[in-house]
DNA sequence: CCGCGATATAGCGACGTCGCTATGCGGCGT
DNA sequence: ACGCCGCATAGCGACGTCGCTATATCGCGG
C-alpha cells in the first residue's frame, strides 16, 4: 500500500545523520556536554577568545567552584582546553565546530 | 600581558547569548532534550516529514518501547507533536528551529 | 616557612534519564 | 466477543549531573 517511497532524498536534510551511528553518537555527546544554561554561556563567551576561570565566574555571576565543575565537564568531552600561565588557567574552545553551533543557536532562538 | 585584545568582535559570535539568562536556559533545554543518539536520529528523520512510531522503530532498528520513550521526552519539551490517524500516531517536528539545528549538526560534524 | 590567591576536587542528597521488560489501553477485523 | 495490532506507560536498578559546601593542590611573595 501506498508506498513507503523508499525515502527519497529531498535536499538531503537529515538523511545521512539519521543512519550514521557514530556520527549521531558524537553529536549527542557534544549536545549533552553543552546542554546546561551555564555551559551554554561559557561556550558563548569562549567563542570570543580565551578567558581564565575567575573572569568567567565574574561574567557569569556564579561561584568559582560551580564554574570549575562545568568546565570540567566540558573538558572531559574535549570541548575546551586549558593553558596555565601566570598562575591563571586560561580556557579556550577545543572543538572548532562549537563556533558553528553557537552562531546557529543565536540565530535559531533569535525570535 | 600582551593582550586581552578587548574582545574584538568577530561577527559578534556569542556576545548576546552569553548574558541572556532566559535565552541560554531555553537553548540548554532544547539541547538536553535532543542530546541522545536515538533522539538525534529521530529528529533528523522527522526533518524530512512526519512518520509513525513503528516506521521510526524500524528505521532506527530499535524496540518500539524505547522509541516511544524517547518520543515522550521530545514531546515533554515541545519539540515534537503527534497526530492520530488510522490507528497510527504520526509525529512531526513542533519546533521549527530544530531544522536549523539539524542542518548545522550535519555540516559541523561532516569532517 | 607561612599564608594567600587561583583553581580543582570530594562529598552530600536529589533528581532525571538510561535500557529493559512487562503490562495497559484503544480500535479494528473476523 | 475475542484477539491482534499500534502505542503508551510503569517498574526496575544503574548511572550521571544538579547545586552546594568544604577541602586539597599549587605557585608565589613576604
Amino acid at each position: 500500500m501506498a508506498a513507503r517511497p523508499t525515502l527519497r532524498i529531498e535536499r538531503a536534510a537529515g538523511s545521512e545523520l539519521a543512519r550514521d551511528d557514530a556520527k549521531s553518537a558524537r553529536i549527542a555527546e557534544v549536545l549533552k556536554a553543552v546542554a546546561h544554561p551555564l555551559r551554554v554561556r561559557i561556550v558563548a563567551i569562549l567563542c570570543r577568545g580565551e578567558q581564565h576561570v575567575s573572569a568567567l565566574a565574574e561574567a557569569l555571576d556564579a561561584p568559582q567552584a560551580i564554574v570549575s565543575q562545568q568546565l570540567r565537564i566540558l573538558r572531559l568531552h574535549d570541548l575546551v582546553a586549558a593553558t596555565r600561565q601566570d598562575g591563571f588557567a586560561y580556557y579556550r574552545l577545543a572543538e572548532p565546530q562549537l563556533r558553528s553551533l553557537v552562531s546557529c543557536m543565536e540565530k535559531c532562538e533569535a525570535r
